[in-house]
DNA sequence: CTAAACACTGTTTTT
DNA sequence: CAGTGTTTAG
């Protein structure tokens, strides 16, 4: 009915009106960071049902559960009882592959295997190829065979091309591993879009049932699609061609794993008839932190120009924040925000810090403690990643899936049970010969006479144990789990160790019978295979708990499509942002993505932006210098303002010199060339408030110990330290400012 | 077979 | 410096 709809578009503008009813056809939004682009995704699906459009025929896509789970929520508020699908790609591509078991001559109960669980198939299968992998680390390798299937390269394909000493080893390892991913009825995660994406090709009758299916698609984030992602879009766009994507080349941050930003860039090619509507206006930060965000990004050369635009307030500049140490560095910043909040001014919740790398957030993490302040580190998979939970989860992965071979290795001994690493060796090689899976492979364990005593009584034991257990499976996953871990002695192992960390252990074992709890709440009908999934497929920000009242803590990107009023962008430094690694890369493209992810970072931030730095940082045991990032002087001298917060004389003093870039000492810091990258060996003379310039290499006299020659200085001020390595005593450690010593002419 | 001591190694970002 | 994997002693 005409008009029904209205009230759907009724607070849009005409640009986000135009994108949520223009319905038929392809189309690309191209949005803006801020500029309401999840509220435009919303509304298109509502469009989408009250034009007549069948639910079921709707398909959208997202980048995170969470999105998934929000978007779900706010399509439902606008059009109660809706059975849209939602999912993210690999969601998606998890599902079509149950649904397809059969012609995917799959088990529908597959496992999906996360980066760790593949790396110990890519160890075996380069075992199994007789190659030594010290040279090949299995880390290394299953990246490029990760690569290679999101490229859509199947292993006939790489082997063909296969060039090099590497890439021929990859080459031989790529079809054994995945021939033992399948024996395992075992999915890694790039299968799951790139089985999928093979089948849609070569499939017709397949590709055809799900095209008629999603008649309507509707594609978040669409610059941080891959080559399978893309494919899969495609494919299910061509008798429906009703294909809509939105996204940001300026936010495209996932080229390392595989995103091909040309997706986005080369749609219109793709697709000749492509409607294309532009969402530039910003509704969500100040003109000053959009214009310090938008000078930065002008500083690419691959991409579209586009301008930032807002009705916002002016706003305040960009802090730049300069503290004397990576430790001073995350203490103010907690004190900074616990004054903001005890003034009133917002609650803690409003507050957000970024970080390049997790390793970031230990320091944080004391600050927090230290000055009790709430805090969460948005990074889920923690929790799941505990060895004990790992381990109560393999033995759910095994009644799930009876051949998942690398479940049954974590399990069948923990707790010990007598089966050790030769008997297990015995069975491993009774189960390769009679091709059997290892659980398989138990049940003829009388006849392995290798095995015997202890060793055959606890596989018998295991196998008795898994069987009972597997009589649960229909049962709700949060009762198999207390199962689980009560039966298998799990629990009683815990409860009775000596060491105080296993009750901690006990608890999380234990709080994951909560987790499943929580989500059969959420989805009353669901097995245990799909918790499995759940668990797997949830991103860091899926655990994000945007309710409670605490600072949020996360990665560059993980912040991605998040807002906050106050943000925090900590160790923007040459080396960790830019990260070092981006820079080995010739062409330039890499640092343009460092630049982006910033550029994310920035435009997250609603009312007041903070990007801080240190002049020293700890790193991997070592203090080092460190530079200010080079993004930093990308930024508009009129949006942003300097502070250095030293505490040189130990007080702290806070002052805003070196501000646009004159010639002060600090400034010198920018120009000192010092690689951050290696320990610091020179004397570092602008150093100037030590009274006593000793270098590295300098022989010395040392009232105590006699002769020596400096190997190391480093620290600043009262915390610059040296290192001394003595004829008599060894090395030494001593403060710069207290040592005393002579030098010795050479 | 297990546990504890040991050396070694390697650090971006994530579904 | 930590987390992992390997060696060694019980």
């Amino acid at each position: 009915m005409e008009g029904t709809g209205q009230e759907l578009l009724a607070d849009l503008t005409p640009a986000q009106q135009a994108a949520v009813t223009q319905i038929d056809g392809p189309l690309l939004i191209l949005a803006a960071a801020g500029s309401g682009k999840t509220r435009v995704i919303t509304r298109r699906v509502a469009w989408l049902l009250q034009q007549g459009v069948r639910a079921s025929n709707i398909l959208a896509i997202t980048f995170t559960n969470k999105s998934a789970g929000e978007m779900r929520q706010r399509v439902d508020a606008l059009v109660p009882g809706n059975r849209v699908m939602i999912r993210t790609f690999h969601s998606l591509g998890a599902n079509i592959l149950r649904q397809y078991a059969d012609r995917f001559e799959l088990d529908r109960n597959f496992t999906i295997y996360d980066t760790d669980d593949r790396n110990k198939i890519v160890k075996s299968s380069l075992e199994a190829a007789g190659l030594d992998n010290s040279q090949f680390t299995p880390d290394r390798v299953g990246g490029t065979i990760s690569k290679a299937k999101n490229q859509l390269i199947t292993p006939v394909q790489y082997a063909k091309d296969a060039e090099d000493y590497y890439t021929q080893t990859v080459a031989k390892v790529y079809p054994i591993y995945q021939k033992k991913l399948r024996e395992s009825n075992a999915m890694d995660f790039d299968d799951l879009l790139y089985l999928p994406a093979l089948a849609l090709r070569t499939n017709e009758e397949l590709r055809a049932d799900l095209d008629a299916r999603f008649r309507y698609i509707l594609i978040d984030e669409y610059q941080d699609t891959n080559q399978s992602q893309y494919e899969i879009a495609r494919k299910l766009s061509v008798d429906y061609r009703n294909l809509c994507v939105v996204g940001d080349p300026d936010q495209s941050i996932y080229g390392w794993r595989g995103a091909n930003i040309k997706n986005i860039l080369d749609f219109e090619r793709d697709f000749p008839d492509t409607r294309v509507v532009m969402l530039d206006k910003n509704y969500r930060s100040t003109k000053m932190i959009l214009h310090a965000a938008g000078s930065l990004i002008e500083h690419n050369t691959q991409r579209k120009k586009k301008a930032l635009i807002t009705d916002n307030d002016t706003g305040i500049p960009v802090q730049i924040l300069t503290f004397d140490t990576g430790l001073d560095e995350a203490d103010q910043v907690v004190s900074r925000i616990k004054q903001a909040v005890a003034a009133k001014k917002h609650k803690y919740r409003d507050t957000a810090i970024f970080v390049r790398i997790n390793a970031l957030t230990r320091t944080l993490e004391s600050a927090f403690v230290k000055y009790s302040v709430p805090f969460q580190i948005v990074k889920g998979l923690a929790f799941f990643e505990r060895k004990e939970n790992k381990d109560v989860l393999a033995y759910l992965r095994l009644l799930v899936n009876p051949r998942d071979d690398l479940s049954f290795m974590r399990s069948v001994n923990e707790p010990a049970r007598g089966v050790g690493k030769t008997s297990l060796e015995h069975l491993r090689s009774f189960a390769e010969s009679h091709e059997l899976c290892l659980s398989d492979a138990c049940e003829h364990v009388t006849s392995i006479s290798a095995i015997k005593g202890k060793a055959a009584t606890g596989l018998k034991a295991f196998l008795k144990l898994i069987k009972e257990l597997r009589g649960l499976l229909e049962h709700a996953p949060e009762e198999i789990i207390k199962a689980v871990i009560e039966q298998t002695g799990y629990k009683e192992m815990l409860k009775s160790s000596n060491d105080p960390d296993d009750q901690d252990r006990l608890a999380n074992v234990e709080e994951l019978v909560t987790a499943a709890r929580q989500f059969s709440v959420e989805n009353p009908a669901a097995s245990l295979g799909d918790f499995l999934e759940q668990i797997t497929l949830a991103s860091d920000v899926d655990a994000w708990d945007d309710q409670q009242d605490c600072v949020s803590v996360m990665t560059l990107h993980s912040s991605k499509g998040l807002e906050f009023p106050i943000v925090y962008v900590m160790a923007v430094e040459e080396g960790i942002l830019p990260h070092e690694r981006s820079l080995r890369d010739t062409k330039g493209d890499e640092k343009e993505e460092e630049r982006r992810l910033l550029f994310v970072g920035m435009t997250r931030a609603m009312k007041e932006l903070n990007l801080t730095h240190a002049r020293l940082r700890d790193f991997r045991g070592q203090t080092l210098y460190a530079i200010p990032s080079g993004f930093l002087n990308e930024l508009p001298e009129d949006a942003i303002e300097h502070h250095v917060v030293s505490r040189h004389a130990g007080r702290t003093i806070a002052h805003d010199t070196w501000r646009g870039g004159n010639d002060h000492a600090d400034h010198a810091w920018e120009e000192t060339g010092v690689n951050p990258s290696g320990p610091v060996v020179t004397s570092s003379a602008r150093t100037t408030t030590d009274k006593a310039d000793y270098f590295s290499g300098q022989i010395v006299q040392h009232d105590q110990y006699g002769i020596g020659q400096v190997t190391h200085i480093n620290g600043f001020g009262a915390l610059r330290k040296m290192k001394i390595r003595f004829v008599q005593h060894g090395e030494k450690t001593f403060i710069v400012d207290k040592v005393k010593l002579k030098a010795v002419p050479k």
